[in-house]
DNA sequence: CACTTATGGATTGTCGACAACACACAACTG
DNA sequence: CAGTTGTGTGTTGTCGACAATCCATAAGTG
């Protein structure tokens, strides 16, 4: 592998990893991504052009542009000549939300199971759930959790669902973010994961079907009192 | 209904519709939207801002705009200081478009055949069908066969399906454009909606979804020879 | 007082110019 | 001639300024 061209070229560190050019609108949209997402930016907060490109230190066209991936994304909405808004959540739209992705998920068993794949990762994301449990380490819990679906979908190896579910996935991790954390037992969370690898395993389709159904289906229920309504 | 506040106002013609504001990025991302769902710009085509600016006699902040626009509808993909291009189409993206479509359909049968809803839509929009198929007139047919579908997906009362499949099927039209129409008996196309519909007014959950199945996994056949590969 | 018509402020929409970047190809060097 | 380094060209990325639009509020009008 050792490439003959770089035989001159002086032995190289390893940490002199390429620096890779982020584009101002993309370093943006990551920073109010994450604000959204993580509930720092309330659904139903206005986001103004001017002002976020002056504590930005950007001009408003980076500002712009990163709005509008927000706005693709679904977290953003825009009305002309107003203003644009962190959406607002609705009990509707978080009914839905998690409704989609119950067929998504399914969509994914189905297919696992009539194309077969390796269920190794979906193994190793089960045991970091259990060991988050264990450790009561809710962040990890949920982190190993989205893990665990997210290759649940890629082990379906169609791009197009993989794409609608990561996009789908956003809102989850904003409702998540808002809802108030009525803990439910971690270990009962963790607990729920295994029995559909083995399902999968087994090559039982309906019971897999079920299990997943109703287990995307009990993280639906969410407290309406803390969506936070427009302005 | 008449308002009160209109009473002095002279009489209005029926024909002065409201002028609707549309800004510029929403005229080109439309113009740009339609020749390629109508194959007149072809996958892999590249887009440079500054030329269609020039074409089109505006700037290029609403050009840049509406690409991203159709980047978001999944048309057009950009690369970084390259330039942007109409999404290339593979074998792949084709049958995924159409699998996708398929479980967004039976989600929507199933919404149906649970909540309940009037199928009067469906009805007339099964008659335009039969009776394009009668007048030989493709076009209509295939106008028709979108509003069957359409009004099935709107049925199912459930706005991210909705927009969901709205996005989905934007590829779909480009598929259609690009095919070459081996035109399938029309008659047989029109004649496959009306047991859907039956099915459901049955409540035949089994048979509904299987029909639903069968019908968009018809219609992904799809001529591979047709396919424009990437630059 | 009910209604219409200005006015001002805030926000997005559009513009033209310049900077940054990637790529291809020419020029150089041993 | 292999490999490196410079240079040019075409494209996107970013900027600051100005125009268009909307909304709320005030001023006018009978």
């Amino acid at each position: 592998m050792t490439n003959a061209k770089a035989a001159f070229a002086a032995p190289m560190p390893h940490d002199m990893q390429p620096i890779e050019n982020v584009p101002l609108r993309v370093q943006v949209a990551d920073r109010l991504r994450s604000a959204i997402l993580s509930g720092r930016l309330k659904p139903g907060t206005g986001l103004v052009e001017t002002a976020l490109a002056e504590q930005m230190n950007v001009s408003r066209a980076p500002i712009r542009e990163a709005i509008q991936i927000l706005e693709n994304d679904g977290l953003v909405e825009t009305i002309a000549y107003k203003g644009k808004r962190v959406k607002p959540l609705t009990a509707r739209e978080v009914e839905e939300t998690y409704s989609l992705r119950e067929v998504f998920e399914v969509m994914a068993v189905r297919r696992i199971l009539e194309n077969g794949a390796s269920l190794d990762s979906l193994h190793t994301h089960c045991n970091a759930m259990l060991a988050a449990a264990e450790a009561d380490d809710y962040a990890a819990l949920v982190a190993a959790d989205e893990a665990f679906h997210h290759a649940l979908i890629r082990l379906a190896n169609h791009d197009l669902l993989l794409a609608s579910w990561k996009n789908l996935y956003l809102r989850i991790h904003q409702i998540m973010a808002l809802r108030n954390r009525e803990e439910r037992n971690l270990s009962e969370v963790a607990s729920n994961h295994p029995p559909i690898v083995q399902a999968l395993a087994d090559g039982d389709a309906e019971r897999a079907i079920r299990l997943i159904s109703d287990h995307t289906r009990a993280l639906a229920a969410f407290d309406p009192a803390s969506i936070v309504e427009a302005l």
